[in-house]
DNA sequence: GACGGGTGTGGGAGCGCTCCCACACTGTGG
DNA sequence: CCACAGTGTGGGAGCGCTCCCACACCCGTC
C-alpha cells in the first residue's frame, strides 16, 4: 500500500492538510464537500487525499461531531428466531442496498426479550447511533417508546396498530388478503377457510380483515367456524388445519396467512387425504422460498421486502438529515402486494 | 430516564469521577474493571455509574484506545445472492450468540464485486474495525490477502484450500460425504451417482473427495460417469442429473452436493418417471429448509451452521486479545457432520 | 531514621476530527 | 480615502475517553 505516513499508521488530516499546502480547517471542507472552497485548493487536497490513501477517521468524526453515520437494526433475535424466516434476508438485502449509496454503516443488534430491549435502548443513545430500524415488534414493545424519549429517529415496520406514531412502512396486507380470497373464489371455492397469525399482531389482523371483507363482498355468509388462529409457525399451521378440518370438513380451500403455516396445513391435509389443489385449494402469504419448493409450489401473496427495507432506509436516512419530525407528520408509506399463481389453486 | 447531568447530554466519565469523589482516571479504571483499584472507591464509583445511568462513549473509546469493539462480517452480497441462503441466518444466529457474551458490535457489511472488496479493506481499516470475519469467499478473492497486510484479524469459513493461510472454521464435508455414500451402500445402492459443486470451491472437491473415499473403502470400482459437475444452483442440479441419467440410467442413487441442487434433480427424476426412493434414492447436502420440505423429504448432511458462526466469532475475539499470530500457528477447526435421515433414501 | 518497593490515585497529554471565530484579502459604495 | 460586506482560509478549542507518568502513602528493611 502507498501513503503510510511516516508515522507507520494511517494518514490524518492533518498530513493531508500539510502535504496539500493548506490549514487543516480548509482540508475538512473539502472532504465535506462543503461549500466555499476555492477549485484550486479544493484540487489540491483531493489529490493529497489521492496519493496518500487517506480515509477519515470514524471514531474521531463521530466524537467531534455528534453523530456516527451509522444506523442500527434491531432484530427480535434469539426469542423469536427471526432469522429463520426468509423475510430477514430480503428486508437485510433492501436495507444494505440503500445503504450502499451513502456511506452510512449498518449495525446488527440483536435484542429479544424486553430486558434487552430496555438496555439496547441505553446502548443506542450511548452509541451514538444516528437512527434506527425496528422489524417485527410486538404491540407490547418498550423500545420503541424508549427511542421516541431518547430523540433517536426510527422507523418500523410491521406496524403495532392503525395508528402506529412511529414513522412505518407495511406491505398492503389487507389487499394481499383480499387478493388471495378473489383468486379463490374465481376459482369455484365457496367454503374458503383461513389460518390466521397471532391476532395481536396487526398485519395479521390485516389480514383476517382482508378474508372477510373479499368473503363479504362476495355475498358469502360470515362464518366463524372456517377461522383457525395460528401462531405462523409450521406446527401451528398444522393444528389450525386439523382444527378447521374437523369443524368444517367439506372446506374446498384454505388461505393462510403465512407460507409456513400453509406448509403445516398441507402436511395436515395430506394425511387427512385430502388433494391439493383438487380437493381443497392452498393459499400462503409471503411467497417465500417454501412456497416456491413445496409440492405442489404455492399459490402465495408476494409481499415487496426488499423493497420495504430500501424504503424504511430511506425514510430514516432522511428523518436524519431534516431533525425530529413531529409525531404527526411521520411518513406512513404502504406498498403494493402481488398474487402469486401456482400449483396449489 | 435519570442521571441526565445539568448540561442536558448523557454523562460523562468527568461526571461520574466528580460524582464519586474520586479522579477521572479511577473512575475509568473502575469501568473497564482495571485491577488495583481500591474495593471502596470500587464501590463509590459503581454507585456513581448506577445513580447517573453512565454508558461509556464508544466513540472516544474508540479514538483514545484505537480499537473499535466492533468485528465486521463481511457478506459477498448482492453479486452472490448470499442473503438468501439459509445457510446466512444460521451463521448470524450463531455469531449473534457468540457477541452476546461480549460487548463487541457487529457491522454487516455487504461487497460483492472485487472491487467493492479492494475499497472495502480501506474502509475496514480506517473505520478500524477490530476483526472481520469472511464467508463464502472466491479463490481469487483479493480481500484475505488485503486484511492480512493491513494486519486485520480475520476468520474465514469456506476455506479456499487445505492450506488456507487464515485461521479457518469449517464442516467436516469429507466426513460427511462418506457418511452419506456409506448410508446408500448400506440401503443396498449399487449405482451410486454424485452430482458435484463448483470444483474451484475446497468444500466442493471434498465432498466429492468423500464420496470417492466412501465407495473405494466398499470396493467399489471407480466411474467417472457416475460423476457430473453442478454449481450448488436448482438448475445446475437439474442439468447434472440429466447428464447423470443419459450417461448411466441404470443408477439407483444420487448423492448432490447441497439440497438446493438435490430439488433440481427430483425435478429431472420425477419428468424420468423414476421414483425417490423406490427407483432412486437421494441424499442432499446442507440440511436446509428445503430438505425438510422436499417432498418427499430429502435425507441431508447436516452442517452445524450456527455453531460454525458462534466458533468463527470466538476464534476471532481470541486473535483479537491475542494481537497478530503467525500465519503458521492460526487456529484449523473443523466441525463434525450429521446424516440426517429422511423419506429419500 | 533514611531507604526501597509496593499500592492506590490524580490528572496531563493526546487520539483525529468538526466547529467556529478570527483574520486576511477582495471589491463595491459612500 | 475609508468603511463595509462578502469570500476564502488558518487554527484554537474541545468532543470523551485511555494511557501513563508522577505522586502520596504505607509497610518492611538495613
Amino acid at each position: 500500500m502507498n501513503g503510510r505516513g511516516r508515522s507507520g499508521g494511517r494518514p490524518t488530516l492533518e498530513e493531508v492538510a500539510a502535504r496539500a499546502g493548506v490549514g487543516r480547517g480548509t482540508a475538512s471542507r473539502v472532504i465535506n464537500g462543503s461549500s466555499r472552497v476555492s477549485e484550486h485548493t479544493r484540487a489540491l487536497v483531493e489529490a493529497a487525499v489521492a496519493e496518500l490513501g487517506y480515509v477519515p477517521n470514524r471514531a474521531a468524526r463521530a466524537l467531534a461531531a455528534n453523530r456516527t453515520d451509522a444506523i442500527a437494526l434491531v432484530v427480535p433475535e434469539p426469542e423469536s428466531r427471526f432469522f429463520a424466516e426468509p423475510y430477514f434476508s430480503d428486508v437485510l438485502r433492501g436495507v444494505g442496498a440503500a445503504l450502499a449509496e451513502t456511506d452510512m454503516q449498518l449495525l446488527l443488534t440483536l435484542a429479544g426479550s424486553d430486558r434487552e430491549r430496555r438496555r439496547l435502548a441505553q446502548y443506542l443513545a450511548a452509541h451514538r447511533v444516528d437512527g434506527v430500524l425496528l422489524v417485527s415488534v410486538h404491540a407490547d414493545d418498550p423500545l420503541p417508546e424508549l427511542l421516541e424519549e431518547l430523540g433517536i429517529p426510527a422507523v418500523i415496520t410491521g406496524r403495532r396498530s392503525a395508528d402506529e406514531p412511529l414513522a412505518c412502512v407495511d406491505s398492503d396486507n389487507l389487499e394481499g388478503a383480499r387478493a388471495a380470497v378473489r383468486h379463490l373464489l374465481g376459482r369455484g371455492r365457496r367454503a374458503i377457510a383461513t389460518i390466521t397469525g397471532p391476532l395481536d399482531v396487526y398485519g395479521a389482523q390485516c389480514r383476517l380483515d382482508g378474508y372477510r371483507q373479499a368473503l363479504a363482498a362476495a355475498g358469502a355468509a360470515p362464518d366463524e367456524g372456517l377461522t383457525a388462529v395460528g401462531d405462523f409457525t409450521e406446527e401451528g399451521g398444522g393444528r389450525a388445519m386439523a382444527e378447521l378440518l374437523e369443524r368444517r370438513p367439506q372446506l374446498d380451500a384454505v388461505f393462510a396467512a403465512s407460507d409456513v403455516m400453509a406448509a403445516g396445513a398441507r402436511q395436515v391435509l395430506r394425511a387427512a387425504g385430502r388433494r391439493i389443489p383438487q380437493d381443497v385449494a392452498l393459499v400462503g402469504f409471503d411467497d417465500s422460498v417454501v412456497a416456491r419448493h413445496m409440492d405442489p409450489a404455492l399459490t402465495s401473496v408476494r409481499q415487496p421486502i426488499e423493497e420495504m427495507g430500501r424504503t424504511m432506509t430511506r425514510v430514516l436516512l432522511e428523518q436524519i438529515a431534516r431533525g425530529p419530525a413531529a409525531p404527526g407528520e411521520r411518513p406512513r408509506i404502504v406498498l403494493p402486494t402481488e398474487l402469486v399463481v401456482r400449483e396449489s389453486t
